[in-house]
DNA sequence: AAGTCATATGACTAACTGGTCATATGACGT
DNA sequence: ACGTCATATGACCAGTTAGTCATATGACTT
């Protein structure tokens, strides 16, 4: 949690800061990521960053929930139907999930680092944390389309979930990113390089998937 | 590439060598591994090592070189039938990534680093090299089992080989450590401790996934 | 014994890192 | 004008890093 302090600075500076730091800790690994950088180019001394926070860790945190809330705000300005049907969540799910990630690729990059599974050990705590929100909501959602037959029963929910859980992240992404021979750290540098992508594109990859994981899914 | 100097020492030391250097690379991230770290457990100068190798990327990729070798060997080990069956074929290539993952952590967790898309920057073409010859190889697997008519044939073979691929690399081992609370670093420092897990588990989960994807890929 | 040559060494450098702290600033109340 | 108090500062610290280099070792040749 942010000190006091830094809560009472004015928005305009507070969020200047928030946007270098969001910058640094998405461009580059937690441990590479540099106070001494972020000071620097948001023109503040070293030592005010620590009246701000009480070390790398809790300013790292605190970003991380900042991007939480950040998506939260954007998949509810999305069509996401709680209420749907399983694969028609799903759908949604996934076309927010990936919008957001080539929407705010900071943020994204940031909460996909956060939950990769061999992050860095300080992060240990953060990381089992991130993750099993996300499982568990999917399992819950599996498990409900399995009680109303939508979902093959014999399907084990948490394996099952954790395979969906494994492409809500920046698989789709990812993809698109391979097709246009961008790195990550392209991306990051130039969001605007995969604007290329048409709508059309986008649409076809999502129901592919989709129809893919319906195959697979569904009480036949 | 290792200079003369290192392919000239005794067996022996080369293999410490080698590793300590695996172990350290594994544990921690490209940059933040330590080749001074390294070098005092080997019990030899730093100087050395820079006899042996150009730089620290030349030391790492000499060791990724060595790990692909290893899983090459180990996949010829294990019962892998190329002209096997499409879904046949996957779930075996699923079973042999799978327990390499198991049964060589280091090497599987060197590799599964070096394959990760947000990787660090100086790595980055090594990371579109692997990457590549994996996807590749799905894809033409795809390729020839919609030739065959064994899978769907609406069905992108890329989109569809990057989904494949980003299961067969350490996903079923993270469902794994998942089930028995465990992160990769435990499973590093310890990697009895997923012996826990039953033959009949370890199979279990496989033709759970196999069958997922069958559903999902097959022409019906 | 002298010379050669591949190998080994570790003190050293320059560049960083996260974090500290005594000091300074400047707005506010008295 | 004086005192107070939250905030801002950046020199500084101890620790770490990748990489260098003059020097030493020791086996093998002449």
């Amino acid at each position: 949690m942010p000190k006091q302090t830094f809560l009472n600075l004015p928005e305009d500076k507070r969020q200047r800061i928030i946007e270098i730091a969001i910058d640094e800790f998405a461009s580059r690994s937690y441990s590479k990521a540099s106070l001494s950088n972020i000071v620097a180019r948001a023109g503040i001394a070293k030592g005010s960053m620590y009246q701000y926070f009480e070390d790398k860790k809790d300013l790292y945190i605190y970003l991380l929930e900042l991007a939480g809330q950040e998506k939260l705000v954007f998949l509810q300005g999305q069509q996401v139907d709680v209420t749907a049907d399983f694969f028609t969540l799903f759908e949604q799910m996934l076309t927010a999930g990936t919008k957001f990630g080539l929407e705010h690729p900071q943020y994204g990059q940031l909460m996909a680092s956060a939950m990769d599974p061999s992050g860095e050990e300080v992060l240990k705590e953060i990381n089992v944390k991130f993750r099993k929100m996300g499982t568990d909501f999917m399992v819950n959602l599996i498990k409900k389309a399995q009680a109303e037959h939508k979902v093959r029963l014999d399907l084990d929910p948490k394996l099952t979930g954790h395979l969906l859980q494994s492409m809500m992240g920046n698989g789709i992404l990812e993809y698109f990113l391979g097709e246009l021979n961008l790195s990550m750290h392209d991306f990051l540098a130039d969001p605007e390089s995969v604007k290329r992508i048409s709508d059309e594109e986008f649409k076809r990859v999502i129901s592919q998937v989709v129809e893919i994981i319906k195959g697979g899914l569904e009480v036949r």
